[in-house]
DNA sequence: GTTCGATCGTGCGGAATTCGCAGGTATCAG
DNA sequence: CTGATACCTGCGAATTCCGCACGATCGAAC
């Protein structure tokens, strides 16, 4: 996955670009609308976040100043981000739960307020028989107990709950973007 | 949130370190064991994976090489990665949702079956109603009923599912490891 | 007390990377 | 045609990364 360059850059030298097609590969509907370079420069930080740009750049076909150009732009447009993850219970967090919520009234003034809280890490919403789905991350199951009932549920509109404590990550990518 | 080192390296030049203390900051009960310095560098990466090793030794009272050493560690024992996480709708999946699955026989199984899917971008076996928690994405409604339908439920010992499809995701955040 | 061995930090050059900027080309609107 | 915009390239200069030798501390063994 070290190879072959993405744009067809290689015959051609110099400022002679090939006419970039308005919108072929790219089947999205969102603003920023990203080519398969970019898509691509995307892909390699999604390998390694501190990849050199010159090492992008021979990978996706490009000259290093204008790989850190559209990296810096997609951080700008809010497209990607370049962060740190860790795997919680090594950094001290031994009870996550997924919470299931339904509400009555205003779904998005509750998520608000539920996103309010830092153990709140995930918050949706989403349609079938939960109106709202929350991840949670929390220190001990005193911790976890007392974010459940005492604070979720104390929302104005939260009608119930339904909690799922997690015995188990068995995945987690953060591979969007390419397949 | 850009001055203040944490680890008290002020009047103590030189080699002269403090005595560790075994364990007082952190409460987990992991293997790697993270300290105090460890955790700022952390909280430092996550706010920007590409920030230099002499600014992070800066900000966490270290020297670059150190900050560079302790990094690569983290990196090498798996406590954290340095990643781009996309913004999925940009990046042109427009179909997300949460599948709680019910199995019969043995969990753990179909929790890998469904790891190997790429579409599957979280599984995690959980304690409740619903014995495992899938987060699905996908390009569109035709590519999510297909996985959802044809694909998960043909996994042997899937017994049945009930699906949370994405309406607009409120929160998601990166960072544990620090409040 | 002393001696290993392991762990962790520091400082220092040399190599590599990042950064800013000055062109150059292509597209598009007027 | 002219100007404005967007994007890429090339190139020094400043910065950062990297490997390595050395010093200190700690625990264990003797």
């Amino acid at each position: 996955m070290h190879s072959e360059p993405v744009a067809s850059r290689s015959a051609d030298q110099k400022g002679s670009r090939e006419h970039r097609e308005p919108s072929r590969e790219s089947r999205n509907g969102s603003s920023p609308q990203l080519d398969a370079v970019s898509l691509a420069i995307i892909e390699q930080l999604q390998e390694d976040g501190r990849r050199p740009y010159a090492a992008i750049g021979k990978a996706v076909g490009l000259s290093e100043a204008a790989v850190r150009q559209r990296v810096q732009k997609l951080l700008d447009q809010g497209v990607m981000q370049i962060v740190a993850v860790t795997d919680p219970l090594t950094v001290g967090f031994r009870r996550q739960a997924m919470v299931g919520v339904n509400v009555e009234g205003d779904v998005e003034s509750v998520a608000d307020a539920l996103s309010a809280m830092s153990e709140c890490e995930y918050v949706v919403m989403t349609a079938g028989s939960f109106d709202l789905m929350v991840e949670i991350v929390c220190e001990d199951d005193d911790h976890l107990l007392d974010v459940i009932n005492k604070r979720i549920r104390a929302v104005p509109g939260v009608r119930s709950t339904e909690s799922f404590v997690y015995l188990k990550l068995k995945k987690q990518t953060y591979m969007w973007g390419t397949r």
